[in-house]
DNA sequence: ACCTGGTATACCGTGTCTCG
DNA sequence: CGAGACACGGTATACCAGGT
């Protein structure tokens, strides 16, 4: 029996979900000795290239100090995860960024200037130590949260397949008008926040779920606008009963909400999930764990 | 004078989708 | 099929209020 929105959220804090979650993980090794040998030689020639521009410049001979520049930036270009280099990364301290380079349509100046500064601030230094490619892969690691945007389809795929034995549709530009238009709503999220259209779209027993997901786990203002968008979204009102708006929050942001003493932003937000879930109990605010429920119940329903 | 916790803003690079 | 647009989670940092 499917019940009140308000029910899945309770649920939800009730069970928190675990951590960490193996369907977020993005294990990658760039610098493998065998695998990625190509990879390693362009960024050992870089670092040779870079090495030979500092003594040249150092003793003032300008003899062939183009061509070193121009192969410099041919590797800063065409080489995937070059930005993962001491060198890129030192950019960002100079208040350059890779992308930034890469939009330039004359990069010979600011690379100039960027070797220069590289060779007066950090080759040395970086010398005494040893380069290692240690530096590459950590760099990657450490960014590695930026590849989880899609992570979310599998897991969500897994479980509705498990529980439902139904497929999930993954809403785009090119489906969303027809789904809008077979649904006959309204859909008013979309005009308050820059035509963004849900995630997924679930059909089960003549009940349609309308569902938007995020992947948050700490706090910050960034990700409060997140969580606020979340709201928003279970703010929307059809007038079929069996269109449910559903607000998946993944991740560790729901520990928040049960902390002994909650900050006033996390009370306000919780606040306002169940005043939302009151006036509109078709639409749900869930976890993993309640999401898990609302599907169990839908099937048994 | 300095610290602390909270909020808000801007920005990063990645992956996917869209459209010509 | 390729370029551009977009959404993503996380980070850095400015600002503020309140406490010590």
């Amino acid at each position: 029996m499917l019940k009140d929105g308000i029910f899945y959220f309770e649920y939800s804090l009730k069970n928190l979900d675990d951590f960490p979650d193996s369907y977020y993980t993005n294990d990658v090794i760039i610098v493998d000795p065998k695998k990625s040998k190509k990879f390693l030689e362009k960024v050992n020639n870089l670092r040779e290239l870079i090495t030979t521009y500092c003594c040249l410049k150092n003793n003032n001979i300008n003899n062939g100090i183009d061509e070193i520049i121009s192969k410099i930036e041919e590797i800063l270009v065409s080489v995937k995860n070059i930005n993962y280099t001491e060198f890129v990364a030192y950019w960002k301290s100079l208040d350059v960024q890779y992308g930034t380079f890469l939009e330039l349509s004359n990069k010979n100046n600011l690379l100039k200037i960027l070797l220069d500064k590289f060779c007066e601030r950090r080759r040395s230094l970086y010398e005494k130590f040893g380069y290692t490619n240690v530096s590459i892969q950590a760099l990657y690691d450490s960014g590695s949260s930026r590849s989880k945007g899609s992570k979310f389809k599998s897991k969500i795929l897994d479980i509705v397949r498990n529980i439902l034995n139904t497929k999930v549709i993954f809403i785009g530009k090119n489906n969303w008008k027809e789904i809008k238009k077979e649904l006959n709503i309204k859909y008013d999220f979309g005009r308050n926040h820059q035509n963004k259209i849900p995630d997924f779209y679930i059909v089960y027993n003549n009940h349609h779920i309308v569902g938007e997901a995020k992947h948050i786990h700490n706090k910050g203002g960034a990700q409060d606008k997140q969580v606020g968008e979340l709201i928003d979204f279970i703010k929307q009102k059809e007038k079929y009963k069996n269109v449910h708006y559903l607000s998946f929050i993944d991740g560790l942001y729901l520990h928040h909400f049960v902390h002994k003493n909650l900050s006033e932003k996390i009370k306000r937000q919780k606040k306002d999930i169940e005043e939302v879930l009151k006036i509109n109990p078709n639409n749900f605010f869930v976890n993993t764990k309640g999401f898990i429920k609302l599907l169990e119940d839908l099937k048994n329903a």
